[in-house]
DNA sequence: TGTACATCAGTGAACGCGCGTTCACTGATGTAC
DNA sequence: TGTACATCAGTGAACGCGCGTTCACTGATGTAC
């Protein structure tokens, strides 16, 4: 009996999943075809199958694996203390605009997401759920906090680098996401007065 | 010389931006194929070359068309008292999120938008600017609000519809689509403040 | 009013292409002896 | 230590399919006489 060891098989599947990360960043879901992001990964178009069941399956995977990597960035920030700083200049950047395959998977993908199969959605979802709480912790909230208004915050940040993408003019762009930072600044200090206070 | 009224081929135009608009947010700009779309707006396939160069190019027209449609109701509504309470109530809702071939095209495709080509994205650009104006109208604030304020805001209704399109619980959607209307409330009545008061 | 006609919106088959997927195979691997 | 071998990760050609696009054509139209 002889095998590979079994890392081997783990960090191909691995090198597959972060080329289709950034190929479908780059060029969507549908618009990004296996062959190409194969040859990204250093590999022949059929050995596919054997990490992967469909496209699909591979959707479900690249779209779990880098909602938590985007998690994974929240909490490494979490851990400095101007970590939310951080994160909102980095997040609310022109250079996040312009690493579409490099940076956020919901601000490059989320109407990809959105009308995917329901594996795919609910897999986004689950995901996002740790994001969620990341960002709860990074922007310093109390666990009483409900969802709802971190997601909110959230979709201000996704929403701003979505629209910026289709801004051309760099002072405009700039404008934007300044204002962004600004009114998420605003809106988690009243998170805090509203967790401390009460209504 | 024998023609069909001017009017009769403008007409056929209209049904397939109509039938593409509805097809596009549905199954993305990728996932839409003509043949299909054409069907829904009761033709075949090959007549589409009379009324397009291209099927970029009827991207270009469809994202354009729909933004001013999505600029239209902010308009009608900025003439009622209560437009900008119904606005947000409307866009922010469950109804919506459900709707996504009827609703918003910046909630359906903004990510399909962003990495499309450079026309299709100046022409969404060009268009958003007309709704940026007349939400700013809606809202109530003079014209010396800055476009980047706007878009802000624009970019929370956004961001926030396509997020609760990820989440099947609908009390935990619901409760996303409460905390966004809340909070663009709180962040335009502070716009107006500053716009009064200076700073 | 009735008929022949030029126009052109729309038809539908066909094109090359790249897609997701399958499969017979190759060849590098670590193991057994 | 050296050789034969079983394993299985990866190859690459092939599949049917639907895509965007082209084009020879059909047939309903309003006009001319």
């Amino acid at each position: 009996m002889a095998r590979y060891p079994a890392a081997h098989k783990a960090r191909t599947r691995d090198r597959i999943l972060r080329a289709a990360g950034r190929r479908f960043r780059r060029d969507g879901l549908d618009g990004a075809g296996l062959t190409a992001l194969m040859r990204d990964a250093g590999l022949t178009n059929g050995a596919f199958y054997a990490h992967f069941r469909s496209k699909e399956d591979l959707v479900g995977e690249v779209v779990s694996d880098e909602v938590r990597r985007q998690a994974g960035v929240f909490e490494a920030a979490a851990t400095l203390p101007d970590g939310l700083d951080r994160v909102l200049d980095g997040y609310l950047s022109g250079a996040h605009c312009d690493d579409r395959a490099g940076g956020c998977v919901s601000a490059a993908l989320l109407t990809d997401i959105a009308r995917s199969a329901p594996e795919v959605r609910s897999r986004y979802a689950e995901a996002a759920g740790r994001m969620t709480d990341a960002f709860r912790r990074l922007a310093g909230l109390p666990a009483t906090t409900p969802d709802a208004v971190v997601r909110s915050r959230l979709a201000l940040l996704i929403g701003t680098v979505q629209l910026a993408r289709t801004v051309d003019d760099p002072q405009a762009r700039e404008a934007l996401l300044a204002e962004s930072r600004r009114s998420v600044r605003a809106l988690i200090a009243a998170d805090h007065a509203t967790a401390c206070g009460g209504e």
